[in-house]
RNA sequence: UGGGACGUCGGCAAGCGGUCAAGCCACCGGGUUUUGAUCCCGGCAUUCGGAGGUUCGAAUCCUCCCGUCCCAGCCA
């Protein structure tokens, strides 16, 4: 039981009830584990943690803290040939970021290697395992089809006495790598095919990045996992749904160690996140890094965590995330407005508000005199008055947004345009007089706009009202910058089916328009001083931080984290079909 | 064609035989606003993959059908 009184334990919110708190509910209720409730993150270290195992690490972390139970963190490091230690420290990185403790919880399969031997020694023992001799083609080739029985191996029924020989020559390295496997006795008739003598030990002269050189052969996930679950005591083993047709074999195992008492572990499969436009199996990440169609695993537009942290998302949107989404059995597909939707909500709360141009027009103010500068006073963020304030320089010429100037503003745009007043924010409210344009290109080059020296701070005595609100940045005082605007890493919403039904390449879908960047982008002087992966709100755009790799005091890059919200991109939008 | 699972609003997801089918995102209105942001208010499944059946009563139980996903690695 949790040793903390009740008020400050995590208390589970109404609704958030998913089949697996009933499971554990129902086991409470009979006592099954005593009321001991642990779980387990079990990443294989061949990759970097990406949104679909935040939802496990939430997952998993989250139920053992609301029950009061506890969590460990296992590598499942059976197979030292895709493994290595780069993998085992990021994970660590990205779960220990997440929010989440392992205490001192933090164990491997192979801490149980010698364990797991001895538990496989015990099956031969009781002639429920064999060493075979056949090749790995024949194997496969006897073990029959979904809708065929397979056949027994020529080895299948030798005496026990002799699989133990074998076994133990097996490990002790007499044998040439591939040449015989430990299997378990079950039934290759079994219309289960994970049931059809499934493979325990394989010989590997592979080093391992825990065991060294130790062990030549390696337990198969099948045989590692449940009994390194049993090993550490965990009551409710929750992973994915492709395992449920391991299940039985999970069971057997345990059967066949007498692993019968109240308590042994039990698994629960619950539906893995898919999300829109991206790619989330590991195999397709690694190739994106190989390849070079993204700048690495934390590329900001990876679904990788590393690659969110780069792009500025935070913990705690992340893990809103991963709770709002639920946990059942449906194969299901997240809208990615449901992940932005968290990230902005967490954001809104917590970036400050800072002004910046990313595509600059420059005004010039007439009226304001030419060698003034006034500092302005600018509230940090509407949201949390703790944030404070800064100043702001204001000078005659200043810098808006290009888009925010319309020569023939449409219906409903109520920004600037010839002969209009619009409030710069902060500031004061000025009026469009003239265009300036390049006599050659005919482009804008420049507004001449006069302003009115009574409405500053944003309002005037007379209590005119004006439509919009503009940021802006003082020419004189600019920083200039390099923004990198992210977009979907994919143009369609399933680049994996779609490649696979299409016959084509899934990179063939990749969204050439992912990252766009933009340079000579003005900010306001303030954020000179910002360090790398901060995230701001760039007023009226979106939330934006710095780069953690890129960035510097001479050359700041910023990456777009998301934009705000935009009803006016809407409107237009729907209009300009008309 | 074998086995295992899943099908409730555009996307998720509650619901576990008894007024009315939660909630979130998206979307559509309306209000507030010195961010067309935030915030607030309102709308959004006579229907639960389909067809039968059981019952006074079914999304919830039964039968059949349809659709989707997973399994033939000495990967996890």
């Amino acid at each position: 039981m949790d040793a903390r009184p009740a008020e400050n334990r995590p208390v589970r919110e109404p609704g958030s009830n998913d089949f697996i708190r009933s499971i554990i509910d129902a086991d409470n209720r009979s006592g099954t584990y005593g009321g001991r409730v642990h779980t387990r993150f079990p990443p294989e270290p061949n990759g970097y943690l990406h949104i679909g195992h935040a939802k496990s690490i939430v997952l998993n972390f989250g139920i053992a803290e609301e029950y009061g139970g506890r969590c460990n963190l296992r590598f499942d490091d059976t197979n030292p040939e895709k493994e290595e230690l780069e993998y085992i420290e990021s994970i660590q990185q990205d779960v220990r970021w997440l929010g989440f403790d392992w205490q001192d919880r933090l164990y491997y399969a192979s801490n149980y290697f010698e364990q797991l031997y001895e538990f496989a020694e015990r099956l031969v023992g009781k002639g429920l395992a064999y060493v075979d001799e056949l090749s790995a083609d024949q194997i496969r080739e006897t073990r029959g089809t979904p809708t065929e029985p397979g056949t027994n191996s020529p080895y299948r029924d030798r005496p026990v006495a002799e699989n133990l020989d074998l076994l133990r020559r097996m490990r002790a390295g007499e044998f040439a790598d591939g040449s015989r496997v430990l299997r378990a006795r079950i039934d290759m008739a079994a219309p289960n095919i994970n049931l059809r003598d499934p493979i325990l030990y394989r010989i590997r002269r592979v080093s391992h990045p825990n065991t060294g050189d130790s062990w030549c052969i390696y337990p198969t996930y099948d045989w590692a996992h449940g009994q390194s679950d049993w090993i550490e005591g965990i009551t409710h083993s929750i992973c994915t749904l492709e395992f449920e047709n391991h299940r039985p074999l999970y069971d057997w195992f345990l059967d066949a160690l007498d692993a019968r008492t109240p308590g042994r572990p039990r698994q629960i499969e619950f539906a893995r996140l898919n999300l829109g436009y991206t790619v989330m199996s590991k195999r397709r990440l690694l190739e994106l890094v190989r390849e070079g169609h993204v700048a690495g695993w934390d590329d900001p537009r990876m679904p990788t965590i590393c690659g969110m942290r780069r792009r500025g998302y935070t913990p705690g949107a992340i893990r809103n995330f991963c709770r709002s989404i639920g946990v059942s059995k449906t194969n299901s597909q997240i809208d990615l407005a449901m992940l932005e939707f968290h990230l902005r909500e967490d954001l809104n709360k917590r970036a400050p508000r800072v002004m910046a141009v990313l595509d600059p027009l420059k005004v010039v103010i007439e009226n304001y005199p030419a060698g003034k500068a006034e500092q302005i006073e600018a509230e940090n963020n509407p949201e949390d008055p703790s944030a404070g304030t800064r100043m702001l320089p204001f000078t005659r010429e200043i810098y808006i947004e290009r888009d925010d100037f319309r020569e023939d503003p449409p219906k409903k745009f109520f920004r600037l345009a010839p002969g209009r007043e619009v409030r710069l924010k902060h500031g004061y409210y000025i009026t469009c007089r003239q265009v300036v344009r390049d006599p050659s290109s005919g482009e804008i080059t420049e507004l001449r706009c006069s302003y009115d020296p009574q409405s500053a701070g944003g309002s005037t005595p007379d209590g005119r009202k004006v439509k919009g609100t503009l940021h802006w940045v003082s020419v004189a005082q600019a920083l200039e910058a390099e923004v990198r605007l992210y977009d979907r890493l994919f143009s369609v919403a399933n680049p994996a089916e779609d490649a696979q039904r299409r016959n084509v390449d899934y990179k063939s879908f990749l969204n050439p328009d992912s990252l766009r960047v933009v340079e000579g982008c003005k900010l306001e002087p303030s954020l000179r001083e910002a360090a790398p992966g901060t995230t701001f709100q760039f007023l009226r755009q979106g939330y934006f931080c710095v780069d953690s790799t890129d960035s510097s005091a001479e050359k700041p890059v910023f990456n777009r984290t998301v934009s705000l919200r935009d009803s006016w991109a809407k409107i237009e939008r729907a209009d300009k079909p008309t």
